[in-house]
Formats: structure tokens, C-alpha cells, sequence
DNA sequence: CAATTGATGTAATAACATAACATCTGCAAT
DNA sequence: ATTGCAGATGTTATGTTATTACATCAATTG
């Protein structure tokens, strides 16, 4: 898929997100855009689907928050699963992709006739930084 | 982890995830439960909590709802990294696990330094009835 | 210009989760 | 047995996340 040209709030909302520096919560992505006219969730809501279908912002399904896509320019879609580590301490969050692992969730769902239309895949703990 | 002898509140929400044919949310065990005298979220999170300690239950993060682990009598935590696959039309819900996927994780991880506390995998699409 | 479609605005509400505080219950130590 | 503690429970209120319903607006097209 190709991402067609942005809206107005859609674009405001993915700027926030591209400049945050770990995930935002949607009432968080609210906050920073009353300034530029946002009153109500469903304005950051809408704005969030459409950028979710274009594959330019992940929804992190663990901590009910989004993040910009780590492949600035083309769509993520392409490039399988995508996996997220979250650490707890700082928000901090690190994208990546395994094919392997892709593989195997995907021999599984065969294996059951299952039809994946969306997965998930997050892993909760604490960054280098934080560990230490 | 042994799973101590579960308190009042603990089996009455056990039980009934044990008993319903899919996830529930904590909000429609509670209203299962008004009859044994539950009034207040509260009562079914802490349980909740403590179910999920003991790995005798699974929290699915993509869809706010919780189910008992398929693996009676045994704690889930031993069998490493707990994969769902979701059908997102008859609510059914299918455990699994894939010590590949867990490696090749776990492996990630390494690299990073990153240290892991829960992971999620959830997959969510059509099970093979409700695809047909 | 009328009709349609997609985006937006607004208010209200639903759904999910926790904070704060009081009380109770079982049990160990004295 | 009583005191003191820890864990479980009860209750109210509130915080956080997400959606429903309905009105309006703007661009496009027939």
C-alpha cells in the first residue's frame, strides 16, 4: 500500500508522534494538539485509523499507546510481524522485525487453518540503559 | 511457581473463566459474579491479579479480556513465551507455544541487552470455522 | 448546481482500570 | 488469650481509554 497525501489532523498527529521520543497515549497526542484547534479524542482517534491502515504509526496493544513507524519513507507492512520492545522504565521503544519468527507464527496459523489479519508482538521489560 | 490454594474471590473469577468458552473482560465477570456478591471492579482485578501471578490465567492485551491457561493443573510459566491465536468472530481463543519463536526472541533480546519481563503474542484473524 | 463522499466538529457516553481508605480475618509471637 | 501483623476484602470515587450518534463542511463529479 501507498500512503496517500495526509489531512490536516492527520498530519498534525503524525508529527507529534515522528517527534515524541517514545509512545504517546491517545489523550497525550490530544493534549499536545490543543493549541492547534483539537477538543475531543475522536479528532486524534480518526486521525490515529487512517495512519495505522497507511502503516506510517504502530498501535502497541500492551501499553495503549502508538508510536511513529521506525521506516521513515516506505510502508511498514512489508516488512512482515513487526515486534516491539518496550522498556518500562524509560518508554523507550525499539521496533524489529524477525523473519524467522514470522515463519514459524505463520507455519503455525497454517497449520490450524487460522487466517491472521493482524499480530501482535511486544516485549515488556527494561532497556541496556535502564538495566543497569 | 507452585499456585498457592486460591482464596474466596480467586476461585469464584477462576472459576468462571474456567467455565466460559472464551475471554471475558474484567467488567462482564464481575456481572457473572454480582449474584456471589461482587459490587466493584475491584474485587475482580484483584483477583485477576493474582491468577495471572500464579500463571493459572492469561491477560490478551489486544482485546482487554482475560482467559484461564489451557494447561490444567500446571503453571504456564514453565512452558516459555504463551502465544494466542484470537478468531475475532467467535471470540475462540487457541494457546500455543513455539520454542523457535521463543529463541529466536529471546535471542534478539540478548543482543540488545535488553532484559524481558512479559511478552505478548497475539494473533488475531478468523479460526478456521468462522473463515469458511 | 445537486449529489455524493470523505473529513471534521461536538457532545455524550461506554468501557477499562486504579487510588484511597476502611474493615475484616486468620495466624504467629508473646 | 490477647496483641499485632499481613493479606484479603469491601466501598466510593475517580482516572484513563475508546466509541456512538449526530451535525457540518469541503472537494469532487455527474
Amino acid at each position: 500500500m501507498t500512503t496517500p497525501q495526509l489531512t490536516k489532523n492527520q498530519s498534525l498527529v503524525f508529527d507529534v508522534l515522528e517527534k515524541a521520543e517514545g509512545p504517546l497515549s491517545a489523550y497525550t497526542i490530544l493534549d499536545k494538539l490543543r493549541d492547534h484547534g483539537f477538543r475531543a479524542p475522536l479528532q486524534v482517534y480518526r486521525a490515529l485509523e487512517k495512519l495505522l491502515e497507511y502503516g506510517v504509526v504502530h498501535r502497541l496493544e500492551s501499553i495503549n499507546s502508538f508510536v511513529a513507524c521506525a521506516h521513515p519513507g516506505d510502508d511498514c507492512h512489508s516488512h512482515g510481524i513487526v515486534a516491539f520492545a518496550i522498556c518500562e522504565s524509560c518508554g523507550q521503544v525499539t521496533e524489529f522485525h524477525d523473519h524467522e519468527v514470522d515463519h514459524r507464527l505463520m507455519a503455525w496459523v497454517r497449520g490450524q487453518k487460522f487466517k491472521p489479519a493482524k499480530t501482535t508482538i511486544e516485549i515488556r521489560g527494561l532497556c541496556e540503559a535502564c538495566a543497569a
